[in-house]
DNA sequence: CTCGATCCCTGGACGC
DNA sequence: TGCGTCCAGGGATCGA
């Protein structure tokens, strides 16, 4: 299931191996998850791949200017606002590997995979093949303001995000820390089993309320989290089912997981075992007792709560009118 | 705003 | 062996 390190993981794989390379043809089979299908046969034939990055969970593929990679001068600028952008990302192909999604070149006369539903053909002989048995993954051919427009639903890039950037957004909100995490437009590129691993590593229940977070706490996430991801990175991915990077080569992360796919598995900090609860929807898993579920989800707590809050505002209103009367007297 | 439910889709696990 | 059933999960969408 490829969450951000393992779309990290393709994207520097992609960006090693077929950067630079031109796409001569394309060939759709299943088209249900493209955008727009007949855009991609449209615009990709011919273009040159400038480079190959990730963004969130996605994989962009840049393409080169059609005035580079022809190197004819074509028509002038199109700015027809007279306002001259030049942006750095102006066209690209985006694929989002879903939960079963593979990106990768092969040798042209290697045989069609099963759920080969695109394939790109590049000028070195080699095809570059999104294979995807579910079809949780999507595809578009994106440019300019469209483009940008479709990245700017996005929410911070975890490894660059600041700790206050992250807790403002964090601390925010009302929803739970692991909603939050989950949360494309909150965090981009983390899905279930960093955000289960980085709150274990954290000690915050999946359960909590992003805003009862303390500050610190916050910061602990985030430092979790970012470390969890590097070093997952480094590892090059989790393969859970079947993660496998451009070269077939499977992950290494999963077997650092403390809490993904370890229900009713000891603890690594205190021997507990480990649970799986659905929060948001999504199951969780979590140390009960490294991590203390929030007693402000009970209606019970919160009218506790609200009554504690209700005594002390009750009491600051005594003191202020006794200390008025007693400034009169 | 936040929630849960539902749908998309297929392969793998499981029960009989 | 061969069914049927259930489940996983990221994201979109919809109604509460």
């Amino acid at each position: 299931m490829p969450e951000l390190p393992e779309v990290e993981t393709v994207a520097r794989g992609l960006q090693g191996s077929i950067a630079g390379r031109r796409i001569l043809s394309v060939t759709l089979r299943k088209t249900d998850f493209i955008d727009d299908p007949v855009a991609i046969e449209r615009e990709l034939p011919g273009r040159q791949i400038a480079r190959v990055e990730r963004f969130g969970k996605f994989i962009l593929l840049q393409l080169a200017s059609k005035n580079d990679t022809l190197g004819v001068a074509v028509e002038g600028t199109r700015a027809g606002n007279g306002i001259t952008q030049p942006e750095a990302l102006a066209e690209a192909l985006l694929v989002h590997l879903g939960m079963t999604g593979n990106l990768s070149p092969h040798h042209a006369e290697q045989p069609l995979a099963k759920h080969t539903h695109v394939t790109f053909v590049l000028d070195d002989g080699r095809e570059l093949r999104y294979i995807d048995p579910r079809r949780f993954g999507r595809m578009a051919y994106l440019a300019g303001e469209t483009l940008a427009a479709e990245l700017l639903r996005f929410g911070a890039e975890p490894l660059l995000v600041s700790a206050e950037e992250f807790a403002r957004r964090v601390r925010s909100s009302r929803a739970r820390i692991k909603a939050l995490l989950l949360d494309q437009r909150v965090l981009r590129g983390v899905g279930n089993i960093y955000a289960d691993e980085s709150l274990w590593s954290a000690r915050i229940h999946p359960a909590r309320v992003g805003a009862s977070l303390k500050p610190a706490e916050a910061g602990n996430l985030l430092r979790a989290l970012q470390k969890i991801l590097r070093k997952a990175i480094q590892m090059r991915g989790s393969s859970i089912s079947d993660f496998v990077d451009v070269d077939g080569l499977q992950g290494d992360y999963q077997q650092r997981h403390k809490v993904y796919g370890r229900e009713g598995e000891k603890c690594f900090r205190c021997c507990a075992k480990v649970q799986r609860i659905l929060v948001a929807g999504r199951s969780s898993h979590f140390c009960p007792v490294c991590q203390r579920a929030p007693n402000s989800g009970s209606r019970a707590a919160s009218l506790r709560k609200r009554a504690l809050s209700g005594v002390r505002v009750a009491k600051k209103k005594a003191k202020r009118k006794m200390r008025l009367r007693t400034s009169k007297g």
